[in-house]
DNA sequence: AATCATTCGGAAAAGCTTTTCCGATTCACG
DNA sequence: CGTGAATCGGAAAAGCTTTTCCGAATGATT
């Protein structure tokens, strides 16, 4: 350690010193250990406390064989997703006493892989990899060995990888469920690219929800409001036209409710409109605001959090679980009494 | 260490059994040092190589007394800033060898607080704070010593601190300027709440550029797209209308634009409107496009870094920089030919 | 006075890596 | 043959912390 260049100048020795205590009675006041009188306990601390004394983690971690940190690795670099379950996770680490540190891969692999890299020389207890769309991912290009490693809002093309994500399906089916419940009876689904695995599952809830299914009322396109906005001008020149539609996100459902607003169709008496992901930049902003599907980000990150801790300690995890979704309604759904 | 448990099983003992030379000699080969023949280095590496040896950065860190990590702490939940910040300082850093490491305090200062202690434990060779708006913040909770500590997109209260901002004012500047160039001579300013200094630099360079500045063409609201529209109906009810609007942000420009449609103002014939931020989510959405400000957040992660590297080899820098934005026109502004 | 319990000191060892230093060996050259 | 250079081994020390173990000192009890 470099003197006077860090917060960190003191070293146990300085606080027993500064105690009068030996090494080993300072390291056993602080940790609690040993048979030491309250007195010697009380002093150690008080030194410690006026020296500003912090243990060096680096020099516990290697004498423990534990370093009490997890890294996360996220490859969304809006943040949009990532935050919430970071959120999420760190409230649960810090329970256990574990600190979590982000790394931002920003989608470029060789960044991701430098990442690991950096983590692994750190010796964290286990990695999280998450990003901004679930679909499976390719395996990390370094081997992990035994090291717990949890993918959330991810998935990872390792067989038996363990996974955590919202339930897509479900979440759709709630949609379509609430737009049922409100009398709908000609509901379109107008949704993002085929490619993306939410998209799928999206599609697959709202088509379950349905005693019959229209598929000229499915229109894919890509994740925009403009593609919402045009997929709203399609339906509203079909020869019926739906009496509502569940968008694949909330940016689409804003466009849709923009197109109809422009064509006089008033949203929710005639055509209701419902979005997912309950993006409050959209849910907001939108003319009605939008009822919308939250996917519980937060709640994804706390169970993260304690499934990793249970790999931590030994447990075996592997597969894929889902976390139910929570419908959001407002006033594109629900009319204002 | 636990053996077993993680992919960094070997030691540097391992390898250089593996490679049948001395501890010393496979550490020398390692870091390329000593006087050691090629083929003895190749050996060592090739032996490295297959054990899957990783040095481990906590020993290594504890023995140079340097961990060349950086932590990055930010309170910005949706990581809207922070994210492009983050990857300028990584690139920069990288190069230079140094490891990023964020954690979120998500506006908490006791989690904010507790980010630091956990950074300062792991022997961080210097801290960034960054959040999701530039005004003054409150000192740490914690005693940071002579570690270098540098606000990125975001001040201290603490005077001399180093802090690297975008040019609000002088973005602005360019926002009117460009109005000014397009022939535009009487622009409004609807902009945030008076109590974020962004806001106060914005309306002074608005104010700047003009030769006579008429205050009823200044408004004060909420950053949210229902201002940006509000606003816009007062500006439509004035005795004599402006030819252009400079929002303080792209949300309040996006609102702005869609109140102008509702009244068949065309956009920019009847009135050019420019945001701020530069934010695609708001910019590409909107109709036309919104004209903007790009703050460079990228870049001034960059040179952050650049600025934190020169402060861990000992450089002393303090004081406020602010790095310059720039114009992004769009067809808010620009007729589309 | 002797014994036992409590408390602490201090030495040692361990975790992993880097670096230095001294000694030993080998080879080449004068 | 003697000397010097190159090369490596291995021991030691350092960084900081934790833990164990044994010995010493003190106070209380018998």
């Amino acid at each position: 350690m470099s003197q006077g260049k860090s917060p960190n100048r003191y070293t146990l020795r300085d606080v027993a010193r500064h105690a009068g205590v030996s090494l080993g009675t300072a390291s056993k006041a602080l940790n609690k250990s040993g048979t030491l009188r309250q007195e010697t306990r009380d002093k150690v601390l008080k030194a410690a406390d006026e020296l500003g004394f912090r243990p060096n983690d680096l020099a516990q971690a290697l004498h423990r064989g534990q370093s009490f940190t997890v890294g996360l690795i996220s490859n969304d670099s809006f943040g949009r997703f990532t935050m919430p379950i970071m959120e999420g996770l760190e409230t649960v680490l810090h329970a256990a006493g574990i600190a979590l540190f982000m790394c931002n891969a920003t989608d470029d692999p060789e960044r991701e892989k430098r990442h690991i890299d950096q983590l692994l020389g750190k010796r964290v207890d286990g990695l999280i990899f998450t990003g901004r769309r679930a679909d499976r991912r390719p395996v990390p290009g370094l081997a992990l060995g035994n090291l717990p490693v949890l993918y959330v809002f991810s998935q990872s093309d390792e067989p038996g990888a363990a996974c955590l994500l919202p339930d897509d399906e479900g979440g759709a089916r709630l949609a379509t469920a609430h737009l049922l419940s409100l009398g709908r009876t000609r509901i379109a689904h107008v949704t993002g690219p085929e490619d993306f695995e939410a998209v799928r599952l999206r599609r697959r809830g709202y088509e379950a929800s349905l005693s019959k299914v229209d598929p000229a009322l499915i229109l894919h396109g890509p994740w925009s409001e403009a593609w919402g906005r045009e997929a709203a001008t399609r339906l509203l020149a079909m020869p019926v036209r739906p009496d509502a539609i569940f968008a694949g996100n909330d940016q689409i459902a804003r466009g849709i409710v923009e197109a109809l607003r422009d064509n006089a169709i008033s949203v929710p008496r005639d055509i209701a409109v419902i979005g997912f992901d309950n993006w409050s930049v959209m849910t907001e902003a939108s003319r009605p605001q939008l009822s919308s599907v939250d996917m519980n980000l937060k709640l994804l990150g706390e169970e993260a959090g304690q499934r990793l801790i249970r790999m931590i300690r030994g447990e075996r995890e592997s597969g894929t679980s889902r976390l139910p979704c929570t419908l959001v309604p407002r006033a594109s759904t629900v009319p204002t009494p």
